[in-house]
RNA sequence: GGGAGCGUAGCUCAGUCGGUUCAGAGCGUCUGCCUUACAAGCAGAGGGUCGGCGGUUCGAAUCCGUCCGCUCCCACCA
């Protein structure tokens, strides 16, 4: 055994044991005929740093993984990164800025140029980073999203269901940047309550009669772009209104009115005006009521000539020249302050304005109702269960889903236009040519044009299950799955946050059905979100985020795994709190010394096992079996932070505090090798049981109990497997160890000094096979029976204990300690005896319910006379 | 507004089928200890009307209703 050093120092350690274990490829997996066990990062975006959601997430994996290699399992973790485009672009046209650069000065081909660059710079440090965190990944198979197999199975799956009818083209409103000069996507979209004020404006009916209706509208510069007035068809105020015709004001062109649910007759005035090119909702009221679309404003925010008054002013602008035009010519009625919530561009801070566009859509309803049964039918299971609700209101509700994106950085849309508008999706420019020469014969590659957009990143992370293992199969599902994917899918577990449950889950869960006629993994684990201690969503921008790799450096990566773990219960927030990682910490410090004890201690291979001993032995591997299976159980229902505590307390309460106690030899003398041998088999259970959780100090110290040969190594070896418990001995020991705390407690109350020895006097039911324990560890010589003289005393369960200290003994606190006990059993005892004297109750309840109830009165009843029994021996 | 969830010790959370002496754990707090592995430690102690009210039941932290407080997701009403 090698000599240890007086402190656990991580930090020499760490690397030292990833190194060998990358230089022996103990991540690494290949098919063969064990059984698999997989699971796929949730990728990071390739520009992205560790946060400590991350390290949640990836250290719930690692433990995942870790365990089933060591349950003998083929165990495959696949890393890799996401493409990211919106977050990657963002950044990229940030550098460029700094560099004096606008996007839309250089082409698109520069740009990726740029994208590619920083990608290279700055792409995969997040993988670097989790390798410190212990991460048992499969590096060789590292995935990019945006690596060229990747990006085919990408276009393949966009021809394929092209080809099957469920992508089409549609108009859709985007949110418009009207100063960043782009569309931005809804996550970029902030909402602000901002005042303003709700204009009040009359519009005349067209049959010259005067009468008139008041709509309520916060954006009177769009009234020019007006389609219709709608009402709700159950306003009885405005039944006279039905079939009519209006005017919008200061154009005079003739609108309909038109009734629709939507209206909500408490709001405003009850009437509506319809703007559908400028408002999302109208847009969908226009599309049901055919109504024509009229785009009055542009790229820049300004009215164009389709408005016909205010022709090229700014749209704030033209709204306070608008308003005092309609109040020149008797068209506002009123206007009231009002206050609501405004989109604003996360980036220019401009108000968003909504527009028109052609978007690529993609069909969901029979893929969610494929996916929503994957879940209902329990072939997947979500955990915690709650977010099966959440889940199932996601696909029942699902809007078809919106593929394409106005950015540069992703999978270009493969989708090519003939000069006529007419267009081909094919896989490749060769293919498109072929099928447009198709459509017009003659036509040349350059007169092809390739639609600008790219595809939305979940589209290619929906395939990452299958794509990582077999490219060629998404968008090919006659294409025969290669070794790899037969082998790896499905998944056995994922881990993620909630809040991609529809993004990510269930759209995997989608192709997973599509491509592979199979479900993606078996089991769902949400984490919650870390949040700090007041509460807040940890942020870039708030500062509140630690650095996880400065915690490593600090604390060592096994403590930062620990503490975040310890704060972990499934599908809750995690508040983080540093003390939970300083608690990690301690617990490294407390293994490291304990080994630090056992193997300093000198063995006497003649010597015999003490009674204490062997009884020790017995009681900890009793406790040790019961404990495995617990800890089974609960990683079995991946509650993984009460498997962590479950070993924890063994390991620390249990094996240090008590079986380490009970054997350890007194000063200067000798252990047996009896007893030395087992306390070494424990330790390296112990190890193994937690390794999954603290891979390096684990491993560290596992070498160092033997001598190891290069390529063994902690990980593989098995999961300690529980043995026979025997309950009743573990329920005698912990009435031992409540004596034991009991002459401790007595000692802490009176002064009396550890080295000095007294005697413990014991009446009731206790095995006396555990007296060598007591007076080892009380040092305390037991007698059965009740002593005489001035007692200290104390009840454990049934058992009366009772401990002379003559000369120490405060005679009036004792007596009123045992009073107000005995005071309190009594009242026990009555309330018990009323609930047997209920006939109903004896009628009712279960038997084995009364039954235990009865054992309460006798209970109750031996313990009412021990306490009497004492009292009188203090002459009371 | 629609959907979901939460409320148990100072903090973070367990508590299964309503029923064992069930009111728990970890951390923190308090007291005493530098006891020859560990003060990043050891030993001991205190701490909760289970958010309020009502109901079902022989029996409720647990089931139902209602109120109060909080959180998340979706829509973000002209």
């Amino acid at each position: 055994m090698n000599e240890l050093s007086a402190k656990y120092n991580p930090s020499q350690v760490e690397d030292k044991w990833y190194d060998y274990w990358i230089r022996n490829r103990f991540f690494h997996s290949e098919p063969d005929s064990r059984e698999p066990y997989t699971i796929v990062i949730p990728p990071p975006n390739v520009t992205g740093i560790l946060h400590m959601g991350h390290v949640l997430n990836n250290t719930l994996n690692d433990v995942l993984v870790r365990k089933a290699r060591m349950d003998g399992k083929n165990a495959c973790w696949v890393p890799g990164t996401d493409h990211a485009s919106i977050a990657t672009e963002n950044k990229v046209v940030a550098k460029l800025k700094g560099m004096g650069i606008e996007k839309h000065d250089i082409s698109r081909e520069e740009f990726l140029k740029y994208a590619w660059e920083w990608k290279e710079e700055h792409g995969g440090i997040i993988l670097e980073q989790l390798r410190k965190l212990g991460a048992s990944c499969d590096w060789d198979r590292t995935k990019f999203t945006m690596e060229p197999a990747l990006n085919k199975a990408v276009t393949a799956t966009f021809v394929y269901f092209y080809n099957k009818g469920l992508i089409y083209r549609g108009v859709r409103m985007v949110n418009w940047d009207p100063e960043g000069h782009t569309a931005v996507s809804d996550e970029e979209v902030i909402h602000q309550e901002t005042k303003s004020h709700l204009y009040h404006v009359k519009y005349f009916l067209s049959d010259g009669s005067g009468k008139y209706l008041t709509i309520a509208t916060t954006r009177p510069e769009t009234i020019m772009a007006d389609a219709a007035i709608c009402i709700n068809p159950n306003d009885e105020r405005y039944g006279w209104l039905r079939g009519k015709k209006v005017l919008v004001p200061l154009v005079n062109r003739e609108i309909p009115v038109i009734e629709d649910d939507y209206v909500d007759m408490e709001f405003g005035t009850g009437c509506l005006k319809v703007t559908p090119a400028h408002d999302a909702h109208d847009y969908e009221i226009g599309m049901r009521h055919n109504l024509p679309v009229l785009e009055i404003i542009d790229d820049h925010g300004r009215l164009n000539e389709k408005a016909v008054v205010c022709v090229g002013q700014d749209r704030f602008v033209a709204r306070e020249n608008v308003v005092k035009m309609l109040e020149e010519q008797g068209n506002l009625e009123k206007i009231e302050d009002y206050t609501s919530p405004v989109a604003y561009s996360e980036r220019s801070h401009a108000v968003i304005e909504p527009k028109l566009s052609t978007q690529w859509f993609l069909k969901m309803e029979d893929l969610a109702k494929m996916a929503l049964e994957c879940v209902e039918s329990g072939r997947i299971k979500l955990i915690p269960d709650k977010y099966r609700a959440t889940y199932r209101h996601w696909m029942e509700t699902a809007h078809d889903w919106c593929i394409s994106r106005q950015l540069w950085w992703g999978q270009r849309i493969p989708a090519w236009y003939l000069p006529d508008g007419r267009f081909v999706v094919e896989e490749t420019p060769e293919k498109a040519l072929e099928a447009a020469q198709k459509l017009q014969p003659g036509i040349t590659q350059a007169e092809l044009r390739q639609d600008e957009d790219v595809l939305d990143t979940w589209f290619s992370s929906w395939l990452w299950p299958i794509s990582v293992f077999d490219s060629d199969r998404p968008g090919h599902p006659e294409h025969k799955p290669n070794r790899d994917l037969s082998y790896y899918y499905p998944t056995n577990d994922l881990v993620t946050g909630p809040d991609i449950i529809f993004f990510w889950v269930a759209r995997m869960v989608m192709a997973g059905g599509e491509f592979m006629d199979d479900i993606p993994f078996r089991n769902v684990y949400f984490t919650g979100i870390v949040r700090d201690k007041q509460g807040r969503k940890m942020s870039k921008q708030l500062g509140n985020s630690p650095d996880p790799l400065v915690l490593i450096k600090q604390y060592g990566a096994d403590a930062v795994r620990i503490g975040m773990l310890l704060c972990s219960s499934a599908g809750n927030d995690i508040f983080y709190d540093e003390s939970m990682i300083e608690q990690g910490r301690n617990f490294c410090g407390k293994i490291w010394n304990s080994w630090r004890l056992v193997s300093g201690w000198r063995v006497d291979d003649g010597a015999a096992q003490p009674e204490s001993a062997r009884v020790a032995v017995k009681w900890f591997d009793n406790l040790l079996s019961r404990t495995i299976c617990e800890v089974e159980e609960f990683y079995s229902k991946f509650r993984i932070s009460d498997a962590l505590m479950a070993i924890y307390r063994l390991f620390w309460d249990s094996y240090c505090s008590w079986y380490l106690e009970m054997v350890k030899p007194a000063f200067g003398e000798a252990v047996d090798r009896r007893t030395f041998d087992t306390t070494v088999t424990f330790f390296d259970k112990l190890l193994k049981l937690i390794h999954p959780v603290m891979p390096f100090i684990t491993e560290e110290l596992w070498q160092s109990m033997d001598k190891r040969r290069e390529g063994e190594t902690i990980m593989f070896q098995g999961t300690p497997k529980a043995g026979p418990v025997d309950d009743k001995f573990l329920a005698a020991f912990e009435t031992a160890q409540g004596m034991i705390a009991g002459v401790r407690g007595i000692r802490a109350q009176k002064q009396i000094a550890p080295k000095q020895a007294l005697d413990l006097y014991v009446a009731g039911e206790t095995l006396p096979e555990l007296d060598p324990v007591l007076e080892k560890l009380a040092n305390a010589k037991v007698f059965r029976g009740t002593a005489e003289g001035p007692v200290s005393s104390f009840l454990v369960g049934t058992v009366q204990c009772s401990v002379p200290v003559s000369g120490l003994i405060d005679t009036s606190g004792e007596i009123t300690r045992l009073q107000a006990e005995l005071e309190h059993q009594k009242g026990f005892l009555e309330s018990v005896r009323r609930k047997l004297g209920n006939a109903s109750f004896v009628a009712h309840a279960p038997a084995a319910v009364v039954e235990g109830e009865r054992k309460k009165e006798a209970d109750a009843l031996s313990r009412i006379e021990a306490l009497e029994k004492s009292l009188a021996a203090l002459g009371k």
